[in-house]
DNA sequence: TACTTTTAGTGGACAAACGCAACTATTCTG
DNA sequence: CAGAATAGTTGCGTTTGTCCACTAAAAGTA
């Protein structure tokens, strides 16, 4: 119970208390999370790609793995599969990739990466590399790894990629 | 460079490389979030406090901080300061907290918790902790602490809560 | 005391994003 | 071939949040 002062914040924010949230998962992700997406929003300026939300993830994918569908890089961003199209026209919009009908399924489309995206994707590759680093900077580099596994299988788990 | 099959997608999702994403806090966290607020919903589904985005938090702090300040959540759960006053208009509709003036400051509210609130916030409390833990699962109890030590320590940086 | 600046909160306009549900077209299953 | 599952599209509605302008009060300054 902290003792009012004559004035400023009764609770003022660096003392706050997070309750049951100092221990918890989702609060931190959650912040985390907001903090990440501007920071790269910030980082990506003018870059084409602004507003991480996916466009990212599908850039590098598709890059990476030509002819991927919509339907997979969906699942892998757990979006469904119209925020996913809205998604990709945008991209197609700004000419970073492009959208075929897949020769041996006629439901299914495969995407590419343009010119355009790919030199995107390299400038990419680098921003959230770096981005990734400078929020760990002061952690061990031991402990990032640790880090990132336990994330990424979290992740796996989560997404359905592993075993069942 | 995989063998395409005669059917079945080109890249199927278990097999997908996320290329440099596979290393990046970025990716990871966001696709998290994504899972632990829509697992989240499930679980308060019915409590009154639908969606997560700032609710649960709101509630707890209010509830363990009484007189706490709009503005200090707000830097807390990092929105800005009008949408933390809808935030705080609905959950008064909900009837889980009460405004008031602050006696001492003619510009600041005093946040207070109402009986249902408090109700709620204990619920609340054990279901956010139960989700962690459920998150963690196959995750050592060592590990736990040691990614919480390092979100923690990532967010209070971002936040500004440390320091500066 | 008069001024300027900063802080707290409000309200409106606006946009982006997402999910759901419905619908088509294909492919798979048996 | 009939029925179920899959890929993608479209419309709709909702939510969410940001930007901006505005008021009121307090703090800083001279």
């Amino acid at each position: 119970m902290p003792v009012k002062k004559n004035k400023g914040p009764p609770y003022p924010v660096e003392t706050v208390g997070l309750d049951v949230l100092e221990d918890t998962l989702s609060f931190y992700i959650r912040s985390i999370n907001i903090a990440l997406s501007r920071d790269l929003d910030e980082r990506l300026e003018g870059l084409d790609v602004a507003r991480g939300t996916g466009k990212i993830t599908t850039l590098l994918l598709v890059d990476s793995h030509p002819g991927i569908r919509p339907s997979v890089i969906a699942q892998l961003i757990m979006r469904d599969r119209s925020a996913m199209g809205r998604l990709v026209d945008q991209m197609i919009d700004h000419d970073l990739i492009t959208r075929r009908n897949a020769p041996d399924d006629g439901r299914a489309q495969e995407l590419h990466i343009t010119k355009k995206g790919a030199d995107l994707a390299r400038k990419v590759r680098k921003i959230a590399t770096k981005q990734s680093s400078d929020f760990f900077a002061g952690v061990p580099e031991k402990d990032q790894k640790r880090l990132l596994d336990i994330l990424r299988r979290v992740y796996r788990r989560t997404a359905g990629l592993d075993q069942q």
